[in-house]
DNA sequence: GATCCGTGGCA
DNA sequence: TTGCCAAGGAT
């Protein structure tokens, strides 16, 4: 039997059962891959139906305010996929008459929309026959066919992409691609159990104990640290927080006003910030590592009293009951829930 | 084209 | 604890 018939074969039996199977609507299947692009299916389902059910079709969604659509997000991670998602809603709505495009080479011109979602969404709504090639297929691909080019690099990423368009199922080209990234994330993981795997026998790094070396990855990341000194400072009402508009992580999303510092801070003396006129040192929170792909952050959260609150530019002032409303990083959160007791 | 963008689970 | 990984894309 050939390749992509084991694939199709082992996916009708093993496949899970997900909302966003069994649909042709590009609304849903665009959906659902923005959500899950670097994220397992564990972590993005609550938010796939959270969305789908405060917000129906596109049109909905586009008429939502960026705020609110990060709010919904909020804990996912890489917020530019918010950002881009809700982007795109609007022009899908105004500029294409509320109509998804239906071919490869249309959809990857939305923001958002890479060669891997244009491939998903294409051939799994509209049957063209456009291969994907995520982190499963290098990983399927490279074992089943011996091959060490580094998936990291340029000459890797034409390869493989090059060999999965030879593999894919001309006859269904959505259900092979289904199978093939189920097949990846279900059987061939990166710590696999090869002894029930179909592909076994003619498995090339099967063959060659290769399996736990492949694929291969060039280049290994730089992580940085950075210090986070949070001013959370009010009165017993109220306090401050501002929208992280620079071109860094977290962007558009709330916080406590910020000092970043190059070390640690171990005094409220050391804080040096306008805002801080006239007000009360209290305390300082424990300090919190928050750790993202690119940095260790290092946070602590100094809260100050503040007798008197004046609008402040570049800062809001909000009820300390309604900082729900607003979308946070997972640190604030969790600083949040830390002084909630 | 190398680097950056989050979060959580797991060995 | 640390490192790696997960249905990538933008710059």
């Amino acid at each position: 039997m050939h390749f992509s018939d084991i694939l199709i074969r082992w996916y009708s039996k093993y496949k899970r059962e997900l909302p966003w199977r069994n649909t042709t609507s590009p609304y849903h299947i665009w959906l659902s891959e923005i959500i899950l692009q670097q994220t397992k299916v564990a972590q993005g389902l609550d938010y796939y139906n959270k969305f789908i059910d405060q917000y129906p079709t596109i049109e909905d969604l586009a008429n939502e305010t960026e705020d609110n659509v990060l709010k919904l997000w909020q804990g996912l991670g890489y917020y530019s996929r918010a950002r881009n998602l809700h982007t795109t809603a609007k022009v899908i709505s105004t500029e294409l008459n509320g109509t998804f495009p239906v071919t490869y080479d249309e959809i990857i011109k939305l923001k958002g929309i890479g060669a891997y979602t244009a491939a998903a969404i294409s051939s799994f709504c509209f049957g063209e026959k456009k291969a994907v090639v995520d982190g499963n297929v290098y990983r399927v691909l490279s074992r089943y066919f011996g091959i060490n080019t580094p998936i990291d690099s340029t000459i890797g990423k034409k390869e493989f992409q090059e060999l999965a368009q030879e593999c894919l199922s001309i006859e269904n080209p959505g259900e092979y691609n289904q199978a093939i990234m189920e097949f990846g994330a279900l059987q061939c993981t990166p710590n696999p159990n090869c002894e029930v795997c179909p592909l076994r026998e003619p498995c090339n790094a099967y063959e060659n104990s290769m399996v736990k070396a492949l694929p291969v990855k060039e280049k290994k990341i730089k992580v940085k640290d950075r210090y986070f000194n949070f001013i959370v400072i009010g009165d017993n009402e109220s306090f401050y927080i501002q929208k992280r508009e620079a071109k860094d992580i977290w962007q558009n999303l709330y916080q406590f006003p910020l000092n970043e510092s190059k070390k640690e801070v171990v005094s409220p003396f050391e804080l040096k910030d306008s805002i801080l006129n006239q007000a009360v040192f209290l305390r300082v929170s424990e300090q919190f590592k928050h750790l993202l792909s690119h940095q260790r952050i290092y946070a602590k959260f100094w809260e100050f009293n503040l007798a008197e609150m004046s609008p402040l530019k570049g800062f809001k002032k909000i009820k300390k009951r309604n900082i729900q409303e607003f979308a946070v990083p997972r640190l604030i959160q969790k600083y949040l829930e830390s002084v909630k007791n």
